[in-house]
DNA sequence: AGGCAGCGTTGACCTGGATCAAAGCGCCGA
DNA sequence: TCGGCGCTTTGATCCAGGTCAACGCTGCCT
């Protein structure tokens, strides 16, 4: 088993000093600002941020919290990638989504997070005590705002997904699985082309809807006829972008 | 073709009238304030809101607008139902929705829709001008808040939703849709039993990720094991809940 | 009244992906 | 260095649900 580790975000002195850079990110590391709940925002608020907020370290496999825990946390991921998912009573899984640096977590309707979720790779995370951050949001509205562009942003992902899950076969959703990770991957400053997929087979399946067996006879069909190319360390090279997006779209 | 009739919503006079009373929603005949977007508003806020509104209705069939639309008009759902679906160029269809009175519909990321929305029966909606709502949000961030807060639930609901696409069976994803409406008919006031499926087999199927004969079968399996029974007019009657429940959670 | 178009149901058959099984292939620890 | 465990790949077979087809019902339109 693994464990998380929390610890204080620096001592007081220097986070004031971080926060005197007024674009300097109270998410300590978190390389990619434009995604994060913590970006676009004034100085001021940055520095009530970074106040209520602990940095904290998860390594592989780590729960942060279960479905139907009490949701009093909420989190951005900061480096790494987590995974979120949903589990039927025997076991059968659904992966909803992998957040990435700067993705937000821990929303909830009522006061139970309605997901589990864990650490892909080991990673690392800002933690903001519920009650306190909204409180902040009541004082800040241009953070609310914020927040509720990326629940938009989550919710027109959601309804991709669903299209996905309902009518897409194999080809098309691992098809689709691999442009949105390259997506994501220059949305966050990186190049888009070897694709790092840091998540297993097992993972890859439950997020599509499939089983190991076919994302890998998937994988290997597109590889034989060229689309894609199977590098090591978990890359993934496209050969032909075009001929990948057609298969995501169903239009081949 | 049927065709949307729009008017404005009464006279300014007969508004006025109707804000003079606080508990009235401006949104006309909405009779669900609990989920309405205009719901828990103040008298002020209230004005505002239906200073900037239209009163439409939509015949059965009625396209509301597609996606790749440009999106600038918000709408409330006051009667009837409409569904949302994304389409693959070939024609696939997964609804991603349905809609009842108080949801709200047309949020967007960037500037288009990114589904259509279609009216199951014929509906009345309230319009809000996307550039008018999101000026008067700036002004009440209570609207904001309350608005994030129905993000998140549809955001919660669409997890579901990729549970049920990616990982249930068909008569799993049967109980969970019969379940969800009749759930949805109590939070709105009307009694759970015989539960109203107001959309055809096409869409239901469309929703599930089925296909219409495999909708079919389904109901007609439930209602042989008496689980429920198919009365006339599109009612359906839960003979045994919990063995429904069961069902729908994979625990049958 | 007749015809016809669309929906729902049912039957027969087919198939894409699941399931079951077994073999490679790191990677880590002793 | 070796052994073993977990992940991935590949093969063989199965089956839930898709596809194709036919028919009944209902409600329009003429």
């Amino acid at each position: 088993m693994t464990t998380a580790l929390d610890h204080k975000a620096g001592a007081p002195a220097s986070l004031a000093a971080q926060v005197a850079q007024a674009d300097m990110n109270p998410c300590g590391a978190c390389p990619v600002r434009s995604l994060s709940v913590c970006s676009a925002l004034e100085a001021e608020e940055l520095r009530r941020l970074a106040e209520i907020l602990t940095n904290m370290k998860v390594d592989t496999g780590h729960t942060l919290f279960s479905e139907g825990d009490g949701a009093d946390m909420l989190f951005n991921v900061t480096s790494g990638t987590m995974k979120l998912y949903k589990l039927l009573p025997d076991g059968r899984r659904q992966i909803t989504g992998f957040l990435l640096p700067g993705d937000f977590l821990g929303l909830s309707v009522n006061d139970t997070y309605a997901y589990s979720a864990e650490a892909v790779t080991s990673a690392t995370l800002c933690r903001f005590p519920r009650r306190r951050l909204e409180a902040l949001l009541e004082e800040y509205p241009k953070m609310q705002r914020r927040l509720f562009a990326m629940a938009s942003n989550e919710l027109a992902a959601a309804q991709d997904q669903m299209l996905l899950l309902g009518r897409k076969n194999a080809k098309e959703r691992i098809a689709s699985f691999l442009l949105l990770l390259s997506q994501r991957a220059v949305r966050r400053g990186f190049k888009d082309n070897p694709v790092h997929v840091p998540m297993s087979r097992s993972d890859i399946a439950d997020y599509l809807g499939l089983t190991t067996e076919t994302v890998s006879r998937t994988f290997t069909q597109l590889k034989t006829s060229n689309v894609i190319a199977l590098l090591e360390g978990g890359k993934v090279r496209i050969n032909d972008r075009d001929g990948l997006q057609d298969l995501a779209d169903g239009a081949a």
